[in-house]
DNA sequence: TTTTCTGCAAACGGTTTGCATCGCT
DNA sequence: AGCGATGCAAACCGTTTGCAGAAAA
């Protein structure tokens, strides 16, 4: 999928949920295509520093806005840090999950084929009907585990989540 | 495991963590230690909101600090929610993972066996080193199949986490 | 007596909201 | 022209922190 291509489709992702076309939802959505193309994952802060470069009025509250919408129309992953902190990224597919260094935080989508059956079996028998799920694996990137002088005890670590 | 025994253990490691038993930590260890034979699950409100029964001038920085410690010491559990709520209970078993009902948020463990293989094979070829994982199980109990009168857009549901 | 813990209140950080204005359509 | 979207600033809410006084050891 080209850059083009995704910002074709975020655009209009936000145009559904809105209506007009904006310059900010212009100038959110072309982010978000190289972004993606780039894979690259991000904070709303860091989102919101880099688009001020190009127009230095744009919101932080615009910026809330469009995400929530894109989120709620899953073009954008979101993952929780134990802290409470969010990063997300463009979806490319839509059955995946997530792959997250401890240390510095990049993250990314692997495949995997979990026993659904059994998730949906444990379910039934609490009488539960299952509706989704999220696995989240924590790692170390390679870059991380050579840095030997950082802290050993990171932030992001999940306590038991 | 009975009343006192868990009562006993989260004093324990409330002592170990900081040092003095007082009023604030035995009154805490005692409340979770029912709801831990309750097998119910609590936001720090709740909580607080029930302590102050018992001692209204306990302060909800205490609590936080106590809850703290606690999650270190993985003798409790805390689950997020995609609208970025948190709520805990006490651990019964070391691997387990969640159950949670995104309309009355109820949670429970449960019991898998999730392909760590595949998980760590996954890792290694993205060059991660596998330290952790969290799987959470989004459903609907019973109780709440049966309201349905209630909202079908839940705030719980995760997004894509 | 010493040291740690506590409650309070103020600070914090990320997010949301109210509102006057702007700018698509 | 009309209505939705925007930027701003203030409100919000869960959580953390600084501090003076209280209470374990």
């Amino acid at each position: 999928m080209s850059d083009t291509v995704i910002a074709q489709k975020i655009a209009t992702a936000l145009d559904q949920a809105g209506q007009r076309t904006t310059r900010p939802r212009r100038l959110i959505a072309d982010r978000l295509a190289e972004l993606a193309a780039r894979s690259t994952d991000f904070s709303i802060d860091d989102l919101w520093q880099d688009l001020r470069q190009q127009d230095h009025r744009l919101g932080r509250a615009t910026l809330y806005r469009s995400i929530e919408v894109l989120l709620q129309q899953r073009l954008l992953d979101r993952i929780t840090y134990a802290d409470g902190s969010h990063r997300y990224h463009v979806c490319r597919d839509n059955t995946h999950y997530h792959l997250t260094c401890i240390q510095c935080r990049r993250f990314v989508e692997v495949h995997l084929e979990l026993p659904i059956e059994q998730c949906a079996t444990v379910c039934a028998q609490t009488d539960f009907s299952l509706e989704g799920l999220s696995l989240t694996l924590f790692g170390r990137c390679a870059q991380c585990r050579n840095e030997l002088h950082v802290s050993m005890q990171p932030a992001s670590f999940p306590a038991s989540e």
